[in-house]
DNA sequence: TATTAGCACTCGCTAATATTGAGTGCTAAT
DNA sequence: ATTAGCACTCAATATTAGCGAGTGCTAATA
């Protein structure tokens, strides 16, 4: 990223602070009176036509004001802006506004997205902790009736995964029962792969009936691997409204893009999935590629990861580009870690 | 409902299935094209004149053909309209669309509103079946951490209900595998309802230590009968973009005011649960007073209830008031007794 | 008496036109 | 290097004109 001299990134600067509040162009008129180095509308005009040159902002249309570019908002998000601090004050109220006894990690994941909504505006997502590698605590079979078997797995955190398995014969009660003591007995905080390894080892010591069983079990850890098999288990979306209040899309074919592209959940599964195994903040803008769907939004990610080491997921606010990212980015990053304590 | 003369019936007819297909008010030219009757344009303007006046149809603004009211809608389903069946082919189609084996109720319910969804091009919506009613079949207890277990029920039909539970002590997993046990051998089928006074008879023969553990229990047999506390495993709502496709909703206001209604929950699921205990198809139109929320909305919904007993959920359709009912009625009528046979 | 042809009238819709005003780039003066 | 001054641009808004689908009424007709 190029160098800006000091009073080129001042300029840049009130454009975006400016256009963040109001989504209008911003004119050369305005940036004069709120610059600190006082200079005349003319003047600012020279700059702004540097600027322009440099990609950072553009003219919507000859003689309108500026609009800042994708490469102007990362430029602010990376050297100019400086995040509010939340106050402890802030954050107290944030961390006792959860909510978590007696409460499952869904419903956990579920206030976050209702505390990111209300103090953001925007549209939170939260993508929920995958269990490929989260430790299991207890496996049960139960029978529903001929052949099929439901087998319920809680994970560490408190997730609970129930799967219905096809079963080769009509297993008793009694006989699954005392399988969901003996995996019980070996599971002992292990983690679906590894738990995969000591099954099919004991396969081989113990040829009993429940081979087969077993091997539908062993299947099934596979689905739970690979196969989200329901969305809205796995993605939480906030309200949407929120972002069809922001005037760029107080249009008809804009809302109606943003719907279409919001109906289909893949494309921000994918976008957490990216960031989730990462540290930290991370910053999608306007048209990146990673996230060229939508013209004019932004995402911003942060992952959460309980202490006890087993994989976190993530957590996320979609807005207009033009959000408040002064606010937002801490907020994120403190819900994020509130996360991490909490689960 | 006023009687109708033949020939005013037929006008109306004419205007409601012309109005459905292009959501322009109809002139009276049109309908004498269509009209078996060989009449005059004048003339059937006389009997439009007469309909507005009876408040079946009405005249947008001065001059424009003539829109149906929800009064008219009404007297068009009630006595006019003859509902298309469906093909012995279709049905066979709809119900080998459902894959059942090894899905849990909740999928089969998804599939159901995927079905619904293709068929109608309009919003479908299910409400999952209560859990009061139904019989236990299982019940597990799982010790989550020091003061946190995890309960599972699971009900007949294939329903599982996680809840977390506060425990007055440390119990240790051996010790809740136990009351597990006693729990499942007095379950045998009995509903929530019967189970708790048996439980309460069997704590004064027996008053073991895990007195206290059952008490949390039974209270939260209360928690799952009267709190539905996360709507996204009650209410599913199908695709919106069918509905935001139709043109009474292309504009940015209407679009908005469509939004913000479904986004609270509560006024879907209050008009499900209405007829969640009633037999077969209840139709809700325009400014009901039970759906008075969105002007120019129509919701066709039915029960479905499975055959062992146990209490059963709604479906339904939200379209325009200038929904195909012809089509839509039958549909979600079939479906809500397919639903009835697989579960 | 029921029906219809004829006609003047209404009013939303579309396109064409005029007006406004915020903001610009350039030039010449400071 | 900075800026006042000015002509110019162009979206947005308001204004006007014309079209046409559809009406209600009246008088003629079967």
């Amino acid at each position: 990223m190029e160098e800006l001299n000091e009073r080129y990134q001042e300029v840049l600067y009130y454009i975006i602070e400016e256009y963040i509040v109001t989504a209008n162009p911003v004119g050369s008129k305005f940036i004069a009176g709120k610059c600190s180095l006082n200079l005349s509308p003319a003047s600012i005009r020279n700059i702004m036509a540097s600027l322009e040159e440099k990609g950072y902002i553009y003219q919507p249309y000859f003689s309108a004001g500026r609009v800042p570019t994708s490469s102007g908002y990362k430029f602010y998000i990376n050297s100019i802006l400086k995040t509010k601090k939340i106050s402890k004050q802030q954050k107290a109220e944030m961390r006792s506004s959860f909510n978590i006894s007696g409460k499952d990690i869904k419903k956990i994941l579920w206030q976050a997205i209702n505390l990111l909504s209300e103090i953001s505006h925007y549209m939170p997502i939260v993508l929920a902790p995958e269990r490929t590698y989260a430790n299991l605590l207890h496996i049960e079979f139960i029978k529903l009736d001929k052949l099929n078997i439901l087998v319920i797995m809680v994970f560490e955190g408190g997730f609970v995964e129930n799967k219905i398995i096809n079963a080769d014969r009509d297993y008793k009660q009694i006989e699954l029962s005392k399988y969901s003591i003996k995996l019980n007995g070996i599971i002992n905080g292990h983690n679906i792969d590894e738990l995969k390894d000591i099954v099919i080892e004991d396969i081989d010591k113990d040829r009993e009936s429940f081979f087969s069983l077993l091997n539908g079990i062993i299947f099934n850890f596979d689905l739970v691997k690979n196969e989200i098999d329901n969305e809205n288990d796995y993605l939480f979306i906030g309200s949407r409204m929120n972002l069809f209040d922001e005037p760029e899309f107080s249009n008809y074919e804009k809302i109606k893009s943003l719907i279409k592209a919001f109906e289909d959940k893949r494309t921000i599964i994918k976008l957490l999935e990216l960031t989730k195994q990462k540290e930290g903040i991370h910053i999608f803008i306007g048209s990146d590629t990673e996230w060229s769907d939508i013209n004019g939004l932004s995402v911003i990610t942060a992952s959460y990861r309980s202490k006890k080491g087993f994989a976190g997921g993530s957590i996320g606010l979609i807005g207009p580009s033009r959000m408040n990212y002064a606010l937002a980015i801490p907020t994120v990053n403190y819900i994020a870690k509130l996360l991490c304590d909490i689960i």
